[in-house]
RNA sequence: GGGCGCUUGGCUCAGCCGGGAGAGCACCUGCCUUACAAGCAGGGGGUCGCAGGUUCGAGCCCUGCAGCGCCCA
């Protein structure tokens, strides 16, 4: 008796947490090998920024990463996490100027090099923060195989990439209209762009025809770009318009000759219909003017102010020209008009400054080429998205998409491997060319710039697994087989690793991409750092632990769709440990030392024991089918229900007889029943709560090693028993109906009674006559008797009625007849109720004719059923002079 | 403008293949029944957003509408 003594009281999460962690990457547990032997099971992690910290959507992410790789773990795969962080090249940039601008000190003063040595050193010092936090919530990473987007090998695969593209052409360099983020001073992708509908305003603009003959009214939003104007455009349908095409305007304040062209880009029906061209500002304006031939002037600088092409507003900073070109176009009497406009202002999601479209020279990658197959691969269901309609989305971007500028103005991050000759020679090589293949000349300057983060990240999935070496990883592991992610991600990272896995290993790189929603808090808010709203995952932790976080996380949530946390949950998560905890200390504390299953005798298994198996033979069953569907949230439920219910308030609350009683005949029988179930269930729901199910698992009777290898239950055929679960849920039934009644009577438990039971069927006889023990417990019954009627039961006792018959308890001195015959009455009416349902039921022809038998019959059973239910009742009220 | 999601008890949410609406929290009543008061037993509470339709049968399928939210242009 004296296992017990050592378990303490409560479970401490933070200690065990850590203890079992190391325990686990110690014993290698989370590191497998390729094993021809095994089915690979492969996920790599979405890679936290290096610069992050632990959030809530990190902790819902890699929850349902862990969940999936531990339950195929123990299912006997060779199970594979990746794990790793990005470089995010703006935001680690941005924080390390910043912080040399706390020295005084900016990029131009330290220059390439020495920058990248500080990157380099704030990487080390900080990059593995959240790697440190990811092992808090009991990820079950393989630590060995951590990869970082600008390790070497990952470096030489981005760098690869790129060459191999350039080669296919599928990367060019070219001046385009690119997104230019004047805070961060680099270009950005589309993808970057975030787009809010602002209140603006629509000013309509009048340019006069050189010859005097009037004007034609343009309208913009943006007037401080007129200055870079090089034509007005119509559509060439429009007739308002006919036959002043061609005509060339003078454009105000610039006094610059442009043309009016038509051009069937322009919609008749907005605004004039006559639309301002600048193609340096604006990608629509962009590819007018190269069907028409017309120059490009960029009127403005990195940092948004004018620049010197805008004339005497040179130096002004955007806004204020706007300010200035307006009185100006003002005073000029050119302002024909001014009304309220409502339109879309695209900011970087970096900094949230607004975007300035812009031409510039930089590189890209074709598109459409590499778009077409991974639009295929979804479609012919090579990779399914879950929830399917998120395929929608990512057809709608990937059908829509234009080409990707991935180059930036940055330091920090794989640098473009171009060199560019004097002779205008462009090499583009895997190590930098000692001469130009062209001209021979050995002045050779590399592309300052690097490529957009996502670039590597898009080859993450086989970048990690040795690519483009053919290690034996990446053809054991590859292609992954879940990628888990947020909504909020398809466009930038999903779709270009689709493509990208497409392009370079022929076969996409995952088969699911399961996509959750957004942990919000708990009023529905996004958490936010402006906010303050944000609920630390660490904090959590620290208080509740992780495992209590996880549930929080994981229990009652769909997929794909947003969820909120509160304090509810976590609380929740954490009475569920402590029950699990609790229920352990119960059955160690009635295990002997030398306590040893070898004399088990299954033919000594009681109802109640056959009845739980059966059960927990059937759960684990269907959890594992959920986890199938990756349905975490069902498949959590059910081990919650099924311990909760089932296995604490059902089972233990019965095997108690047999434990007090050390000479009880299957006493053996029931610890053993016991300790299965509770070893069964702990593995069911290792994979949810890592620690506490580790704990107590340990604590158990079981084979030897950690629960995280141990082998999942595998449903057995000999274990279901349907006859048993009848057999029990008749007792139960009776239970229920007692406690009810008992209470109802304000009976306290305290006080034992004389239970009768009648039931015209033997075979419910004989479920109560062995169960006897179990009403004691349960239902706080002195004695019972089993009886086929209730000829000769004294009026004064109270029943209830319940589906196998009915429960008499003489309680003559507590019994109020009034109430009593009121009670009936009333169950009286409930069970006309029933009858008339069903019976309008099965007396529609139609539904006889139509509906399956199953239903049928069970229709029938419940009349029957409640027929009998309801003679009972009426025996009796008369019994009673009701 | 196009697309998507949500609307279920007081609150937060589940709900599979269409076959009598569930959980947690909150609330009411009674229990310190020696695993657990972070607990046990019992109870009240829902026209499943609205209107049509399909079906023997609709929370679930179809159409329309409304409110809220998200994505794309």
């Amino acid at each position: 008796m004296s296992r017990i003594d050592a378990i303490p009281k409560a479970f401490d999460p933070a200690e065990a947490e850590a203890r079992l962690y190391k325990r686990w990457t110690d014993a290698g547990l989370f590191h497998p090998e390729p094993d021809p032997s095994k089915k690979p099971f492969t996920i790599v992690i979405p890679p936290p920024n290096i610069t992050g910290q632990l959030h809530m959507g990190h902790a819902l992410n890699n929850t349902l990463q862990d969940i999936l790789v531990r339950a195929k773990r123990m299912q006997g795969y060779a199970a594979l996490w990746v794990p790793g962080a990005d470089h995010a090249s703006i935001a680690t940039e941005a924080k390390i100027v910043e912080r040399m601008a706390q020295e005084g000190l900016t990029k131009q003063d330290l220059g390439r090099e020495r920058f990248l040595e500080r990157a380099w050193a704030w990487k080390r010092e900080y990059g593995g923060r959240i790697m440190e936090q990811l092992r808090r919530l009991g990820s079950s990473c393989d630590w060995e195989r951590e990869r970082f987007t600008m390790d070497e090998g990952l470096t030489k695969a981005v760098n690869e990439v790129f060459i191999r593209l350039y080669e296919k052409g599928l990367v060019y360099r070219g001046e385009r209209i690119i997104n230019w983020c004047p805070k961060c001073l680099t270009s950005i992708s589309d993808a970057e762009v975030e787009f809010e509908e602002r209140e603006g305003r629509f000013w309509h603009l009048k340019y006069p025809f050189e010859d005097g003959s009037g004007s034609v009214v343009v309208a913009t939003t943006r007037p401080e770009t007129m200055l870079g104007d090089t034509a007005v455009a119509v559509n060439p349908e429009d007739e308002r318009y006919a036959g002043l095409v061609g005509k060339t305007l003078v454009l105000p304040l610039m006094d610059r000759r442009i043309p009016l062209v038509a051009d069937a880009y322009v919609d008749k029906e907005f605004g004039t219909g006559a639309v301002k061209i600048t193609p340096a500002h604006d990608p629509n304006d962009f590819e007018v003017g190269l069907r028409h031939d017309l120059p490009v002037i960029d009127v403005m600088t990195d940092d948004a102010h004018m620049s010197a092409a805008a004339g005497k507003y040179a130096g002004l900073d955007r806004y204020e020209a706007r300010k200035r070109v307006l009185e100006d176009l003002e005073a000029l009497g050119l302002v024909a008009k001014v009304e309220p406009h409502r339109h879309n202002v695209g900011s970087c999601y970096r900094c949230d400054t607004t975007v300035e479209p812009r031409v510039s020279l930089q590189w890209f990658v074709r598109m459409e080429p590499l778009a077409q197959p991974a639009i295929e691969a979804v479609r012919d269901g090579s990779t399914e998205f879950v929830p399917d309609r998120f395929a929608k989305t990512y057809f709608n971007w990937m059908e829509n998409i234009r080409d990707w500028c991935i180059s930036r103005q940055l330091w920090w991050g794989h640098r473009i491997p171009a060199w560019y000759c004097a002779c205008g020679e462009t090499i583009v090589a895997r190590v930098a060319p000692a001469a130009c293949p062209k001209c021979g000349g050995t002045h050779l300057r590399q592309d300052e710039d690097t490529l957009d983060t996502w670039f590597s990240s898009a080859l993450w999935p086989f970048s990690t697994l040795g690519w483009p070496e053919d290690t034996a990883d990446l053809r054991y592991f590859y292609p992954t087989d879940v990628l888990v992610t947020a909504y909020e991600i398809i466009f930038f990272w999903v779709a270009r690793m689709i493509f990208s896995g497409l392009e370079f290993m022929g076969r996409t790189p995952f088969r699911h991409v399961l996509i959750h929603g957004i942990v919000r808090d708990d009023q529905g808010r996004k958490m936010s750092k402006s906010l303050g709203n944000g609920i630390d995952p660490l904090e959590i932790i620290d208080r509740a632990g992780a495992d209590a976080l996880r549930f929080a996380l994981v229990s009652g949530t769909a997929l794909g769709i947003d969820q909120r946390l509160s304090d509810e949950k976590i609380e929740a998560g954490r009475n569920f440990v402590n029950k699990i905890w609790n229920a352990h200390r119960f059955v160690l504390m009635n295990f002997e030392d030398d306590l040893d299953f070898a004399g088990v005798d299954p033919a000594r298994f009681t109802t109640e024991d056959r009845w739980i198996l059966s059960r927990f033979n059937a759960v684990s069953g269907e959890v594992a089918a959920n986890l199938e569907k990756f349905e975490t949230g069902l498949a959590l439920g059910k081990i919650y229900g099924f311990l909760w219910e089932e296995y604490c308030d059902w089972y233990i609350e019965m095997a108690k007889a047999r434990l007090a009683d050390k000479e009880a005949p299957a006493r053996l029988e029931a610890q053993y029943v016991l300790n299965f179930v509770l070893c069964g269930a702990m593995q069911l729901l290792h994979p949810f709560l890592p620690f506490v199910t580790e704990e107590v698992y340990q604590d158990l009777i079981h084979a030897p090693g950690s629960i995280v290898a141990s082998a999942w239950p595998v449903p057995d055929p000999a274990l279901a028993r349907p006859d048993e679960e009848r057999r029990m849920s008749v007792l139960m039934d009776a239970v229920r109906a007692l406690r009810t009644l008992r209470a109802g009577m304000g009976v306290p438990p305290s006080r034992k009674a004389a239970l009768i039971v009648v039931s015209a069927d033997a075979e419910t006889r004989s479920v109560f006559e062995a169960g006897e023990g179990l009403l004691a417990r349960l239902a706080a019954a002195a004695s019972v008797e089993v009886r086929a009627t209730s000829e000769g039961i004294p009026s004064t006792a109270v029943a209830a009625v319940f589906g196998g018959g009915e429960l008499f308890v003489p309680l003559a001195d507590l019994v109020d007849l009034a109430k009593e015959r009121e009670r009936l009455a009333k169950e009286r009416e409930r069970l006309d109720g029933e009858i008339a349902r069903a019976e309008a039921k099965l007396a529609n022809a139609e539904f006889a004719a139509k509906a399956p038998a199953k239903v049928l019959d069970a229709e029938r059973a419940k009349q029957a059923t409640y027929l009998e239910m309801r003679a009972a009742v009426l025996a009796r009220l008369a019994a009673l002079g009701g």
